[in-house]
DNA sequence: TATTGTTATACTCTATAACTATA
DNA sequence: TATAGTTATAGAGTATAACAATA
């Protein structure tokens, strides 16, 4: 039970524990969500911000960094990045001259879906290990842990 | 729904997906593990190495590393400082002069059960917000999708 | 004074390559 | 020749501190 029959390494102490095997899962799924952005070479980090910057045009790069819970700074490498695949653009601000508004090029737009597609084509691969309804049970369970952690 | 009510910013792209869910899920149980091992003057990654000698005696450095899946350049330092803690000490192995056989010093084994028993108290409080046997479901789906991989 | 974008810097984690001593 | 432990080194990723322009 908790031996992995690979190696026949007893990984009792963590075999048991909850937040090992939601680690190792969400292993098997960020495995495919790195590989299908290395595939159209790009990183599940800049990714994220394209994701963010999608549903929120006009975003400075301040909030987009708060909003992923990044460091300001790490955001300067990863725009620049992004501008030079023509697929987000700094736009100066009117309003407040310091600051850049973010919006995604046309061309950027259609990147992003197309990677969110093929992200979501690759996750659909495990529903074929989930019986009817629990992948809505699973995604319910995970929010209610998310959820749980604010009132600590 | 797919709005973050704390910031008015949308995840939606992101929110959606159910590895991304596994993410933030996973690293509400990482915060706690982290946060004990801390308490304890220890990282995860140690942590790690401690669970698998402590059920399996005598493994070399390199039967670890595979085993946990870093490289092997990567166990020096972290049995260094094991060592330093006196948790874990390397025995000249007789067979193979070459290598190390790990072992937990009586400290050590007395130090990995604290632990191991303070990281399931702080994973304990999430389970108020699991119905009856769901925790056994969640742990048996997540079996399935890390098994999943292994079939790509 | 505070904030935005930026740069320089450092620190962690991990991987690669090469070395030594054994096998 | 291959492997175990080691060392040096380099590459991500991320955090801190300081600066100029602007608020």
């Amino acid at each position: 039970m908790n031996t992995d029959a690979q190696n026949g390494i007893d990984y009792a102490m963590l075999q048991s524990r909850l937040g090992y095997k939601l680690r190792r899962a969400q292993m098997v799924y960020f495995d495919v969500f790195f590989e299908a952005c290395a595939q159209e070479g790009i990183t599940p980090g800049l990714f994220s911000i394209l994701a963010i910057v999608y549903h929120n045009p006009g975003l400075t790069q301040s909030a987009v960094s708060a909003a992923l819970d990044v460091d300001r700074s790490a955001m300067v490498a990863a725009i620049d990045k992004l501008e030079g695949m023509e697929v987000i653009e700094r736009r100066k601000s009117k309003n407040d001259r310091r600051s850049y508004a973010l919006y995604l090029t046309k061309k950027g737009k259609a990147f992003t879906e197309h990677l969110n597609q093929k992200v979501e084509a690759g996750e659909q691969r495990f529903d074929a290990f989930m019986q009817e309804g629990e992948r809505e049970w699973l995604l319910d369970i995970l929010d209610r842990i998310i959820e749980a952690r604010k009132g600590s």
